[in-house]
RNA sequence: GGGCCCAUAGUUCAGUUUGGAUAGAAUGGCUGCCUGCGGAGCAGUUGGUCGAGGGUUCAAAUCCCUCUGGACCCGCCA
């Protein structure tokens, strides 16, 4: 926490010369000035006493910022301060100087040593909710950023020591999979596509799922087709149920592909209709009736429901006049099971290996499977990665929830914007954009980008440019590598900017691997690689106080805030965090690589010294991007 | 009608939580830098009434109010 103790020595200074002034209650900030030449922090307090004490800002501030100098007189040794200097400035600001020879020396050494403090979760349970998409259709690059969201958290979660199970919820039994349903078994559709190479997952999507909907509006018949089929879904029909799972889970694997082709992995599949099955509505139902935290109307519009009347959201329908539960209640007993409040009722089998080699674990009605398995409720909080359209409907489950619980704040809506087409990409679909500027997603009528496609093109791309950099590379490494940097760019431009922000998404700007983007960060990775490869050092033994030029001393700050940037990002759960820090050092190191000999540099000392900083740098930057989920690249 | 979110350079976005010093990147345009540690890079230049108006303050992109424009939610649909 090297940063964070020049923060805390700086702030104890401030309060010591306030004490001595024998000033009381005054809050002030202490934060990173705007220009790199004020120092490495400021303190406004000056601005904030002005009034009380009847003098100027600047006054005050060389007054005090006397006496906070006295401050260090105190310390037993003045060699350990991390402020090397205090000085007032005109303009009301107190800086201060950080000694970045004395952090730096702890921050390279935490690094190389891996002791770096990361333990903020101790082993706190979490559960995190992500993708659920309906298993009807191929993920499009709207449902990646819930995927990637949702997995770059749990890859932070995981390696700040928090004890991290990531679902995906299923809906197998809605009308998005009747929909399909009626696709094969009344207009024909055969069971596989004609082209074989077609994943199935678009076929469904692509073709069925959108032509389906086309023609309800031509054949409303269907939609009776479709109401029937719903019902023997949810009744258990044994062959429609039969038929509809085979559907549904040649669906999710391909789904799966996809989002393990992003090195996304999940520990469990919660099924719907196994919830169904498994009697935690009625048993939900049960509990909220008699708890009274819903009643059932006797009169008015909604004579019959059972409703839950929310404090700032009005009256919602839980369970219909005719006895079926709504599409929100049944995610109620769900949220139950995450944090605790019910029991878990399930037996559990492994699914599938996944791409790292883990279980992917579903839950099943088999007796006999009930062995060892991981524990995968409760959690000590729960988050549900669902864009920011469901946040009414999150907000009022945090409230039943908080009906059963004393205890606040256990399930979290992380909510974020959707992703939209741009009216260039939307245009090059063949879609009427109206001169929007863009245009929503929508599976249902075929307006969508689909994730694959887009990877495939960026992996194109990338495989272009990786040829022209390296003619004499093997097949292998070139597809492993183009494909990690398809990645690497889809994965970054979905979690660099803010969640709450839509994304406007643009085919053509996507596709490029410059700038502000994931191949950047690796292509500065593979640089120190390069480096440290030519150095052929084994020691890093370089003494920081070689390391006195101004870049590298801004390197050694911003290596110093690692561990508060992380922490920063697990309270707030602000993935883009991590991913501003990391292209902060990436700009950093090429700036250095530019300005100063490394490798030439004639001074063996120095020449250490910044081999072994760029080693500091090539271990932060690989912790970094397997936090994102870039895979790091030795060469590209 | 009620609620929620957004608006910053031609474009895409940081910065707003916690007010502070000359509002930063990327991209696009223009221009330099490879017999040199890898040019997926670096540097320079171009480009801003921070949606509008008012208020609070010594100080507002940031806080408050009003307005405008845009998105989303508000069903016995999912």
């Amino acid at each position: 926490m090297s940063f964070r103790k020049f923060i805390n020595e700086a702030n104890e200074a401030i309060k010591f010369g306030l004490k001595r002034l024998d000033i009381q209650n005054e809050s002030y900030s202490l934060s990173e000035p705007a220009k790199e030449n004020f120092g490495d922090l400021s303190c406004n307090v000056a601005f904030l006493l002005a009034k009380r004490l009847q003098k100027s800002p600047s006054e005050i501030a060389s007054i005090l910022a006397e006496q906070c100098n006295h401050y260090f007189d105190t310390l037993v040794t003045k060699s350990q301060s991390y402020v090397l200097s205090v000085v007032a400035h005109e303009s009301g600001y107190i800086n201060f100087k950080g000694d970045f020879g004395l952090i730096g020396k702890e921050i390279i050494s935490d690094i190389l040593k891996n002791q770096l403090n990361l333990d903020t979760g101790k082993r706190t349970k979490v559960i995190i909710e992500h993708t659920s998409v309906n298993p009807n259709k191929a993920l499009h690059v709207g449902h990646l950023r819930n995927v990637v969201i949702g997995d770059t958290l749990y890859r932070i979660l995981k390696k700040t020591n928090h004890d991290v199970t990531v679902l995906n919820y299923v809906d197998d039994s809605g009308l998005q999979v009747a929909d399909i349903l009626v696709g094969f078994l009344f207009l024909r559709f055969p069971v596989e596509p004609s082209d074989k190479k077609t994943k199935f997952d678009q076929y469904c999507g692509n073709a069925i799922y959108v032509k389906v909907n086309e023609l309800y509006e031509k054949d409303p018949s269907l939609i009776e087709k479709r109401k029937s089929l719903l019902r023997k879904l949810e009744s258990g029909d044994t062959e429609i149920v039969s038929f509809a799972s085979e559907i549904t889970s040649k669906v999710l694997k391909d789904q799966l592909r996809t989002c393990w082709r992003m090195k996304v992995r999940y520990d469990l599949l919660n099924f719907e209709s196994h919830i169904i099955r498994s009697n935690l509505w009625a048993k939900t139902f049960e509990k909220m009736r008699k708890e009274k935290i819903i009643l059932k109307e006797s009169e008015g519009e909604n004579i019959g429901c059972w409703v839950f009347n929310s404090i700032e959201e009005g009256t919602k329908i839980i369970v219909r006049s005719d006895g079926t539960a709504t599409y929100m209640a049944k995610d109620i007993p769900y949220a139950l099971l995450k944090v605790g409040t019910i029991e878990d009722p399930f037996k559990y089998r492994v699914f599938i290996k996944q791409w790292d080699s883990t279980d992917l674990w579903i839950t099943t009605s088999d007796e006999s499977k009930n062995g060892d398995h991981p524990i995968f409720f409760p959690a000590e909080y729960s988050v549900t990665v669902i864009d920011n359209r469901q946040s009414r409907l999150q907000k009022i489950i945090k409230e039943i929830l908080s009906k059963f619980e004393s205890k606040p704040n256990k399930y979290l809506h992380l909510s974020y914007g959707p992703v939209l087409l741009s009216s260039r990409t939307a245009t090059s679909l063949g879609i009427n954009t109206d001169y929007q500027k863009s245009t929503q997603m929508s599976g249902r009528k075929g307006i969508y980008v689909d994730a694959d496609f887009v990877l495939d093109t960026l992996y194109g791309k990338a495989k272009d440019e990786t040829m022209k950099r390296n003619p004499e590379i093997n097949g292998n490494d070139l597809d492993r590598t183009s494909e990690e940097i398809a990645i690497s760019a889809m994965r970054y431009s979905l979690i660099k900017n803010d969640l709450e922000k839509e994304i406007k998404f643009d085919l053509n700007d996507s596709l490029s691997l410059d700038g502000n983007s994931g191949p950047y960060l690796q292509y500065a990775y593979a640089r120190c690689c390069r480096l440290i490869e030519k150095a052929n050092e084994k020691t890093f033994d370089g003494d920081v106080k070689y390391l006195s030029e101004k870049i590298e001393e801004r390197i050694l700050k911003h290596l110093s805030k690692f561990e508060m940037t992380i922490d920063n990002t697990t309270k707030n759960l602000e993935p883009k965090l991590v991913a501003q820090y990391v292209y902060e050092l990436a700009t950093l190191f090429n700036l250095f690589y530019e300005i100063l000999p490394i490798l030439k540099e004639s001074n063996p000392n120095t020449s250490k010294a910044r081999i072994t900083l760029v080693e500091a740098i090539r271990q932060i930057m690989r912790i970094n991007l397997s936090l994102i989920g870039i895979t790091p690249l030795e060469r590209m």
